[in-house]
DNA sequence: GTCTATAAGATGATAGAC
DNA sequence: GTCTATCATCTTATAGAC
């Protein structure tokens, strides 16, 4: 398996997310992908045995990068400044038309999935709440840090999926904004 | 066409709406309705002539019977006692285990679905940003009252989708109660 | 209004050549 | 690791009998 940046999988990965995000999963195939990446859908099957491994690959990713990047963009940052830059790193989603947050998007169909796809989701939304928890537990910003990081989370969650729906992307900015007014200004 | 309360058609809508509200659009099929409705999947096309006649059906009704109950859950309540019921209708959505609201799921997959269904999506979230705007409005409860019922709106419906994907029905309680805190208590 | 039958295509997945 | 070829099944949808 080469380590290659363009690797098929990875290409494959990046063609799932795009659409997943877009119009979820059970709306994405294999073939689609295949297509995407000029290969053919047996190539897809042999790098992903079943459809619930490139779910949970997918979601595992997902997850990985999104903590990577919060590190990095909070490396020396006050516990405002934190939270500030995880609103903006769930906006990245939006930046695709339409598109809401992958786990966002599974964890509303959760319902229909394969087991390891939603936990691989559950993960990411804990890892979340814990995050923000800890925090507004670090900046004093909260006497009840659990409840009021679970509700963050929704609330963004909301927010990209109302301005994905409503076509119309300030819902997000606006709703973050008076997030941080709320809870943490 | 008959009126009486269990008529195909209606059984049909009622199938689809608790599949939908699990698994979302794509994951149900006419042949899944019509087992579940004891008919055959013919019978839910001569009803449906195509899948986006029975997604755009089922998004009015559940608007209409939406706003039917929030006006006889609300005759002669005060602002504050108004929204608590509106966060109250929402939470129906949830009694059955791993469902959401159907709006919130076809608005999670709106860049999939037919664009008549998105229309009908995008109705229902204007109509309820539109009454909450006014009950907000009505109670002196906001300075802003439009962007306050849309983080309203949004973190309900966040609160739904988590609560479902984290499989823990007192994530929407208690960001139930904490969104009437900061918003309006 | 419901049925049987079927079309025409997509789906996840597998076997085996190269 | 990618391909061709194929499978069994499911999908939305239609035609025509009752």
């Amino acid at each position: 398996m080469s380590n290659a940046p363009n690797a098929t999988v990875e290409r494959i990965l990046d063609a799932a997310e795009t659409r997943i995000k877009l119009t979820g999963y059970n709306a994405v195939s294999f073939r689609e992908l295949a297509d995407a990446v000029s290969v053919k859908s047996a190539s897809v099957d042999y790098h992903f045995p079943a459809k619930a491994d490139l779910g949970v690959a997918l979601v595992k990713r997902y997850h990985e990068r999104f903590f990577e990047a919060l590190a990095a963009n909070t490396a020396s940052a006050t516990p405002r400044q934190k939270l500030r830059a995880f609103a903006a790193l769930y906006r990245e989603a939006l930046n695709n038309n339409g598109a809401i947050c992958l786990c966002g998007m599974l964890g509303a169909e959760s319902g229909g999935l394969p087991r390891p796809v939603v936990r691989a989701v559950r993960g990411f939304f804990e890892a979340n709440i814990a995050w923000i928890g800890a925090v507004l537990k670090d900046g004093a910003l909260s006497d009840a840090p659990r409840d009021d990081a679970t509700l963050i989370v929704a609330s963004l969650q909301g927010a990209l999926m109302l301005a994905a729906s409503l076509d119309d992307l300030s819902v997000y900015d606006r709703a973050a904004k008076r997030i941080a007014r709320f809870a943490f200004a």
